[in-house]
RNA sequence: UCCUCCAUAGCUCAGUUGGUUAGAGCGGUUGACUGUUAAUCAAUAGGUCCCUGGUUCGAGUCCAGGUGGGGGAGCCA
């Protein structure tokens, strides 16, 4: 009966059979550790000269990165490991032999690693990542059904381009063009008026060739359409949705978070109140004229980017000293590996700290320069939400700015009742949503105004001449949220197999 | 589409004002070591310096063009 790493402590004290695959060995002499990983774990297991034949301990001996094979020993309790566990082991019977695993334990550059992706997939980190972006999408559907929502998929292929072709995949579809599906929004409002409270989970595509840390060209998108919703409900229903996500990942994957090193500051500060502000109120706190709990938003980057400078010093006095000590020589080998190293990790902090100091005066530039019914930049974002340590609300947006189908603000015209949601860390917008255009007149004359084909919209003007009601909904980009949970550096590690300019294999 | 940085061993990188036979660490291999946590130590194999052209007595290094990639802007989730 094979034991699964993960309730190992189960059988302590008696004997179990693990399988897995080698994840990183260390020999000493007489002695071979296997760092065991079967998917649901990692566990030492050893392999002691005088507990086994000695076929079985050269096979141990012999087994690089991602040998396959059976164990069988002693599940003894030491706290040294990072389970609690390690298996003194008995028999091992390897499966297949791997002495040339391309991925080592050492550092490897992003691109080599993309193109390795169905092997970097098992290592540890992406180990955590996967998992809990996994427990992630149970979380929003639980979420969504103990709430009495219904789940609705709208269709992938769509027959008009209804807001621009260029970031739209074409296809052929049985001799007409037709385009993968950009956002499931204008479906979801139509099963909200079949079915009340929906949302739909499935694959979007944009053919953007974007290449930055925060873009795919596939990726999947929740979102949930409410009738009778106005832009409070919607609001509310956010926060109360990003705080159950979030709570639900803190309780039930401390392991993997631990994995990543995430910081748990973003998970401890969720139960407080979301602050909701107003663009308006956004573009005052771009432009330095208000303050958030004492805090000047202007003031704080000029105040990072002193602290960036100084870090670019620190750093660089760092690598002089420890190439002048491995330079003056005596060093022990491992300590000389150890500064080496160091040093690599410091140059590539030297160099993305460089960057920053090149991008913050531009910031502080464009933040200041801001114009009052712009759209809020990402850099613009970052700087409002470091501010403040949960995320924030910024809602009633200038009309010329949102998407055609978003409610007029009653008290002023050049107002939409949209709102999104910035994730703080300076990570940016998460969540988009709005309370939506219900007259068919207004709706209408928006579509007009953006310059839209009004026979593309004939069907979903129909929701609005057949019992249109106040309704509200936002969408959330899944990866952007796993990314923002693991706070991985590049969205392409939250997703098995990422889609993006430039990347189809593997 | 624009700006910017990069391309040297399987991987991560160094390579000085252009100069003899291009280096290190990791990983691989062989060996040493009885508790390692990226173990350590010794030995060893491993190179079309991205491509094309140019300057030069001489190019990994300089110049031009190309290709591929990183980061950012725009646009967005």
């Amino acid at each position: 009966m094979r034991t699964e790493i993960c309730h190992l402590a189960d059988g302590e004290g008696k004997t179990a059979s693990l399988a897995g695959w080698v994840a990183n060995k260390r020999t000493g002499k007489g002695l071979v550790f296997l760092e065991l990983r079967d998917g649901s774990g990692f566990c030492q297991c050893v392999v002691d000269e005088n507990n086994v034949n000695p076929e079985v301990f050269e096979a141990a001996k012999k087994a690089g990165l991602a040998t396959s094979l059976r164990l069988e020993g002693e599940v003894v309790k030491d706290d040294r490991q990072v389970g609690g566990y390690e298996l003194q082991v008995q028999k091992v019977e390897v499966l297949q032999f791997v002495e040339d695993y391309p991925i080592s334990n050492k550092a490897h550059g992003v691109d080599f690693l993309l193109e390795k992706r169905h092997l970097w997939l098992r290592s540890k980190r992406q180990w955590a990542v996967m998992r809990i972006r996994s427990r992630t999408k149970f979380a929003i559907h639980q979420f969504f059904q103990d709430r009495g929502f219904i789940q609705t998929d709208s269709p992938i292929f769509t027959g008009n381009a209804c807001e621009g072709t260029t970031t739209l995949f074409a296809t052929d579809f049985y001799g007409e063009e037709a385009f993968l599906s950009q956002s499931g929004q204008l479906y979801a409002e139509a099963t909200a008026m079949a079915l009340g409270k929906v949302y739909t989970f499935g694959p979007t595509f944009r053919a953007e060739k974007s290449k930055t840390r925060r873009h795919l060209s596939e990726f999947w998108m929740i979102e949930p359409e409410m009738a009778f919703y106005d832009l409070d409900m919607n609001m509310d229903l956010i926060e109360e949705f990003i705080r159950y996500i979030v709570t639900d990942i803190y309780t039930t994957h401390r392991a993997e978070l631990e994995v990543l090193g995430r910081d748990l500051t973003l998970f401890e500060n969720i139960g407080t109140t979301f602050p909701r502000i107003t663009y308006d109120e956004a573009v005052e706190i771009l432009h330095g004229k208000r303050d958030v709990n004492g805090e000047n938003a202007l003031e704080t980057l000029e105040k990072d980017l002193e602290a960036v400078k100084q870090g670019i010093a620190d750093r660089k006095k760092d690598i002089e000293e420890r190439e002048a000590a491995i330079a003056a020589g005596g060093m022990k080998k491992g300590k000389v590996n150890f500064n080496r190293n160091k040093i690599d990790t410091l140059k590539n902090e030297v160099k993305d700290l460089e960057e920053k100091e090149r991008n913050i005066p531009q910031w502080l530039e464009s933040a200041r320069t801001f114009q009052h019914g712009a759209d809020l930049g990402g850099s613009d974002e970052t700087i409002i939400t470091r501010l403040f340590n949960t995320p924030v609300m910024v809602y009633k947006w200038p009309k010329d700015i949102k998407a055609f189908y978003m409610k007029r603000d009653e008290e002023d015209d050049n107002y939409v009742k949209g709102v999104d949601c910035l994730a703080p860390e300076g990570f940016g917008e998460i969540v988009g949503g709005a309370e939506r255009e219900d007259s068919l007149e207004l709706l209408e004359q928006r579509i007009k105004e953006h310059d839209l084909p009004m026979e593309a919209f004939e069907w979903y003007l129909d929701l609005r001449k057949y019992g249109s009601v106040p309704h509200a909904g936002f969408g959330l980009g899944f990866e952007r949220m796993v990314m923002w949970l693991t706070n991985v550096p590049h969205i392409r590690e939250t997703i098995p197999f990422p889609r993006y300019y430039g990347r189809l294999f593997p």
